[in-house]
RNA sequence: GGUCCCGUAGCUCAGUUGGAUAGAGCAUCUGAUUUCUAAUCAGACGGUCUUUGGUUCGAAUCCAAACGGGAUCACCA
C-alpha cells in the first residue's frame, strides 16, 4: 500500500479513536511549498462534527499520528490544515522498494480488453498538423491502458473509397500525364494531394464559369461537368469497373507507401486496419435488426430513422431512401464486427471534436439496440489546432503538412546540437537518431501536454522550443541522469539491495514524494484518457530532479551512504522518466 | 435559432471529488560554471481567474444569467 493510502486509513483511525465518529472518505492534498511537510490532511469538515475548533482537531490528529504510525516524523498546524512530515527512513525504504519491482509503472491485468481506433487518414491527401494531434493522442492513450493493465488493440480505420477519392483520381486522369512518384520524386501521398487540390481549383473555376453563363451559384456547384464526371466515376467504382478499380488500387497504393514512411517516422502502428472499402456495406442487417425491435422507423420514400428526441438528440436518418448507407449506417456495422474480429469489452474512437454529436447518436443508437457492448464505448474527443494566425484552412493553405513540419523539427535538433557542441561527431548514425528523437520529442510533447479536450494553439516558434516546459528538457534531464549514473558504475557504487537509512533534504523528499505518486498518475490519466497528465507528472520530476542536482552533490558526497542513496533516487528517477516518456510514445536519449 | 464545448499573467498552458497568499513555461531583467552534462539552476517582474448574482465556514472549481469565442444541427464523411 502506497503511503497516501497508509496516511489515509490512519487519519480515519485517529479520527475514529479521538472522537468516536464514522469516517467517509479522508482527504489528503499535497502540502503547498511554502509550508513544511508534504502531505495535508484538511480538517474544517470536522469541526462540525466536533464541535471542536479547526487548530485543536490538527493538534490531537497529529499527536496522534506521530504517535501510533511509523509514517509521520513530525507536523505542523495553521488553522485547519495539518501539515504531515514523513519519516526519511520511509522514503528511502521507497526507494528500494521501487527499485526492486520489476514490474514498477505497470499495473496487474484487469482481464479486459479494450480497442482504440484513431489516425483513421482519407487517401486523398498527406497527414497535416491535426492528423498528428490524433495520431500521438491515439498511440499514448494506446499505451496508457496497457499500462493500467488492459490489453490493447489499436486500430485504424482507412477512409479510401468515396467521392472524395474519386476526385483526386478524376483530375490524375485529366491532368496526370501518367505521372508517378518515381517520376516525380514525390511522396505518394504528397502526389495524390496534389490532384486534389488541383481538382478543387478546376471545379471551382467551372463554377465560376456557369454563374457567368447565368446559372445561379446551388446549382451550378451541383452541375460541374468534373463534379459529374466524378459522380459517375464513384458509380463505375460502385459497380466494379475494371478499369477504374485498377486506377484506384494503384493511386491508393502510393498514398500507403507515403503514409507507411509517415508512420514509421512518427512511431506509430497498428495492430488492426479496416478499409471502408471493404466494410462501407456493412450496417445493413443492423438496420433490419432496429427495424424489427422497433428502435428505428421507415419513412413512405423508404428513408430509415430513429427517434431520439426524448434525449435531446432529434431524429437522424440512418439508411437512404434509396436503401444505400449514410456514415451512421456504416459505423453501427463496422462497430459489430470490431467486436466480433476481437474479443473485447470496450472500443474507444479517438475522433476530433467535430463529431460529437455523431457519437452521441451512435451510442444512443447502439443501447437501443440492446448491444452488450453499449455501455462500454467512450468517443475520446479532442479540441482543433489553431495557428496564431487562425484556423487551419485546407482552401487558403495555411495548413500544415505533417512531413514538412517534422523535417523542420529534425533541422532544429540539428542545428541546436551543432550549436553547443554537445557531440563529438555530427553527422554519425548516433547523432541522426538523436535529431530525430530530440525533434519526435519535441513535437509530440508539444502536441501531449495539453489537455485532449481542449483547443489548442500551435506556434512554431515555441514548438521547436529545446528549452523550459518542452520534450527536449525531459530528455536532457535523462541523459544528465544516465551521464551520472556511468560515473558511479566507474566509482563501483551499485545501488541495488537494501539501503540504509539517511536523513535527507527536502529536495530528496520531493523527489521520493512525486515518485511514489507514478502509479496513481498512470491510473488517472488512463481513466480520464489524458496523456497530458503524464506529460506534466514528466516535466515536474524531471525539473525537481534538476532542483536536486543543483543544491546536492551525488558522486562527491563523503558520507557512503548518502552517496549510495542518492545514485538510488536518480536511478528510480531516470526509470520513471523514461516510463512516463514512453507512455507518450517518445524516446529518451542516454547522451545528448 | 436549438444543442454542446471553451473563457485563468503580455503569450502558451496547469490547477485532482470546493480548501491556505491561484501555479508552471515562454518573454523581460538579475545572479550562478576551478565541482557529477549551463539544452541547467536560483531570484525579480507579472492576476478584477470575462462580468454579475447565488449556494457556504470557504468558490477559478458548484448553480443561474449576461458577454465573448468555437463546434454542430445534410438522404456529406
Amino acid at each position: 500500500m502506497d503511503i497516501q493510502a497508509q496516511l489515509k486509513q490512519a487519519v480515519a483511525e485517529a479520527i475514529t479513536s479521538l472522537y468516536n465518529l464514522p469516517v467517509e472518505n479522508v482527504l489528503i492534498q499535497p502540502t503547498k511549498k511554502e509550508f513544511e511537510g508534504l502531505y495535508t490532511f484538511v480538517t474544517f469538515p470536522l469541526t462540525k462534527s466536533t464541535r471542536k475548533p479547526p487548530v485543536e482537531i490538527g493538534q490531537a490528529i497529529g499527536t496522534y499520528l506521530k504517535e501510533n504510525t511509523h509514517l509521520v516524523s513530525k507536523f505542523n498546524v495553521v488553522q485547519g490544515f495539518l501539515n504531515l512530515s514523513i519519516s526519511d527512513a520511509v522514503w528511502v525504504d521507497e526507494v528500494s522498494g521501487m527499485l526492486a519491482d520489476p514490474h514498477w509503472g505497470q499495473l496487474p491485468s484487469r482481464n479486459e480488453s479494450v480497442m482504440v481506433e484513431f489516425s483513421s487518414p482519407n487517401t486523398n491527401k498527406p497527414l497535416h498538423l491535426g492528423h498528428l494531434r490524433n495520431n500521438f493522442l491515439g498511440d499514448s492513450v494506446s499505451r496508457i491502458l496497457k499500462a493500467s493493465g488492459y490489453d490493447v488493440v489499436k486500430a485504424c480505420l482507412v477512409n479510401d473509397r468515396g467521392i472524395h477519392i474519386c476526385k483526386s483520381m478524376l483530375a490524375y486522369q485529366e491532368f496526370g500525364n501518367g505521372e508517378t512518384p518515381e517520376s516525380t520524386g514525390m511522396k505518394g501521398d504528397h502526389l495524390i494531394g496534389k490532384y486534389y487540390v488541383w481538382f478543387d481549383k478546376a471545379h471551382k473555376q467551372q463554377i465560376e464559369e456557369l454563374i457567368e453563363e447565368g446559372m445561379s451559384k446551388e446549382e451550378a456547384e451541383k452541375k460541374t461537368p468534373l463534379l459529374l464526371k466524378v459522380q459517375e466515376m464513384l458509380r463505375k467504382w460502385e459497380q466494379g469497373d475494371p478499369e477504374t478499380v485498377e486506377l484506384w488500387k494503384l493511386m491508393n497504393s502510393w498514398v500507403y507507401a507515403g503514409f507507411a514512411e509517415t508512420y514509421h517516422e512518427i512511431g506509430v502502428r497498428f495492430d488492426k486496419t479496416y478499409y471502408e472499402s471493404e466494410t462501407y456495406l456493412l450496417g445493413k442487417d443492423v438496420i433490419e435488426d432496429g427495424l424489427q425491435k422497433n428502435v428505428f422507423y421507415r419513412k413512405p420514400d423508404g428513408s430509415v430513422w430513429i427517434d431520439l428526441a426524448d434525449e435531446g438528440l432529434d431524429q437522424k436518418l440512418v439508411l437512404r431512401s434509396d436503401g444505400t448507407s449514410v456514415y451512421m449506417t456504416q459505423d453501427l456495422g463496422t462497430t459489430d464486427l470490431k467486436f466480433q474480429d476481437f474479443p473485447i469489452q470496450r472500443g474507444i474512437w479517438v475522433v476530433g471534436n467535430e463529431q460529437d454529436y455523431h457519437f452521441a447518436v451512435l451510442f444512443a443508437i447502439l443501447r437501443r439496440l440492446g448491444r452488450p457492448y453499449a455501455d462500454g464505448l467512450f468517443h475520446l474527443s479532442y479540441g482543433m489546432v489553431d495557428l496564431p494566425s487562425g484556423k487551419m484552412k485546407s482552401r487558403e493553405g495555411t495548413v500544415v503538412d505533417a512531413d514538412d513540419l517534422i523535417e523542420e523539427m529534425v533541422e532544429t535538433a540539428r542545428n541546436r546540437t551543432r550549436d553547443l557542441g554537445k557531440i563529438d561527431d555530427f553527422e554519425s548514425e548516433e547523432a541522426t537518431l538523436l535529431y530525430h528523437m530530440l525533434a519526435m520529442g519535441a513535437l509530440k510533447y508539444y502536441l501531449l501536454k495539453v489537455d485532449p479536450k481542449k483547443r489548442m494553439t500551435f506556434n512554431p516558434e515555441e514548438s521547436i522550443d529545446f528549452q523550459g516546459h518542452t520534450g527536449p528538457f525531459i530528455q536532457y534531464t535523462h541523459a544528465r541522469i544516465c551521464s551520472v549514473l556511468r560515473k558511479a558504475e566507474q566509482l563501483g557504487v551499485n545501488p541495488v539491495g537494501t539501503l540504509n537509512s539517511v536523513e535527507l533534504a527536502e529536495s530528496e523528499q520531493q523527489l521520493v514524494y512525486l515518485l511514489t505518486q507514478f502509479v496513481q498518475r498512470i491510473t488517472e490519466a488512463g481513466t480520464d484518457y489524458a496523456p497530458s497528465y503524464l506529460a506534466q507528472y514528466a516535466f515536474e520530476l524531471a525539473k525537481a530532479y534538476n532542483q536536486f542536482y543543483g543544491e546536492l552533490s551525488i558522486l562527491s558526497e563523503p558520507n557512503a551512504d548518502k552517496l549510495k542513496f542518492r545514485v538510488a533516487l536518480s536511478k528510480a528517477v531516470v526509470e520513471t522518466i523514461r516510463k512516463s516518456m514512453e507512455l507518450l510514445g517518445i524516446e529518451v536519449p542516454s547522451k545528448m
